[in-house]
DNA sequence: GTTAGCATGTAAGGAGTTACATGATTTT
DNA sequence: AAAATCATGTAACTCCTTACATGCTAAC
């Protein structure tokens, strides 16, 4: 009889690191958040509510976020609960964005992460990108392996499909070449100068 | 006190229909069966047998797959368990290829279409590649309308990733423009044409 | 006064993964 | 004899969506 001890993988839940990341820039209600995240993450991935609040209350239960009530000032007058990143949510967020786990190199987690790469440190960017880089020249490795073992068992479709995905991912590694060599090419003066932004105000 | 009623959205299983797609070239035990599947479904997105199993299981209720037993000449002996689609199982099948529903315009499910595009009528195939094709249209222009509202509040590595993704958006466009220009020229003969597909036997 | 959009949530279910459990066969 | 790989399967869990349920507010 065999007790099951399961380890708990410790999945960095990538909706609740977007979800403070977004908070860090200021106090937003949830409906307001999904649209944020909705414009970083890519308008094709639309997020439900059903999966917001749920995470936003595991994110309130752990004390990274807290409700501030209605933001005064607004034109709508209640129900609508407004949070905010606490300071431990802060070091959480500072944490994820800069010790990138293994599931920084796949497609979700590399755009989750690039997404905040102005609240990463140059180090930890170069990292990032090299890693993600390395991941795809590993499955265009695969690709090429198994379209030249397949090549006259496939059907030209399958073919043409094969094709266009190492050609996209062969696109991305160059893409990957040019982030790198401009993070290479920044002024070695600090160690974590945050990238131009352009600002409206101030 | 409301009776929740739910209709049961009827999803189309990918992993089911492309496991019967498979299994139409021939019968195969779960493992290889997998490695087939991998290798169309790209070898970047492993499927595993926690998700594979069950899929077989599900299949021979429904009477779309049978039992062979061990396949006599093979080196092993035993213990593999070889399925071989039915009559029912080549018609689902059949059905599924040229019935596309609105599952057929989404990544997953355009890729795993596209892979068994040379058993899908002619006529279905243009219907697919436009469809997808309108699909990538709307996500671009969603996402070029979030840039330019976005344009000076985002830092500049969003900026170069959301451009990156319009890029990719816009190269899978023009492919899809070349596939669909290769349908129309086809020999207009029948219906259902079979694309020219490399044969190493008969 | 009704439609459209804003706003918050829950329950059920879908489609997968990871970790566990087991054993046969082939290669070194 | 050990290690690698082939082979089959289950239980628990994860992360997400859909459908349901509710109500407010702005515009036409």
């Amino acid at each position: 009889m065999a007790i099951y001890r399961r380890q708990v993988a410790a999945r960095t839940d990538l909706l609740e690191f977007a979800s403070l990341g977004v908070l860090a820039a200021g106090p937003l209600h949830g409906y307001a958040l999904r649209k944020s995240l909705t414009e970083i993450l890519g308008p094709f991935r639309a997020l439900s509510y059903g999966s917001l609040y749920p995470c936003l209350r595991r994110l309130q239960d752990r004390g990274w976020i807290e409700q501030l009530g209605a933001v005064p000032g607004t034109t709508t007058k209640r129900a609508r609960v407004v949070y905010a990143l606490t300071g431990d949510g802060k070091d959480a967020f500072a944490e994820w964005a800069n010790q990138p786990g293994s599931d920084a190199w796949d497609d979700e987690g590399f755009a989750t992460r690039l997404a905040f790469f102005s609240r990463t440190e140059a180090s930890v960017r170069l990292r990032i990108l090299e890693g993600r880089r390395s991941r795809l020249e590993e499955q265009l490795a695969l690709m090429r392996e198994s379209m030249k073992r397949g090549r006259d068992r496939m059907d030209t479709f399958l073919l043409q499909m094969q094709e266009h995905g190492v050609e996209g991912a062969e696109r991305e590694v160059s893409w990957l070449n040019s982030l790198i060599l401009a993070e290479r090419n920044l002024p070695k003066v600090g160690t974590s100068i945050p990238p131009k932004v352009k600002r409206s105000k101030k």
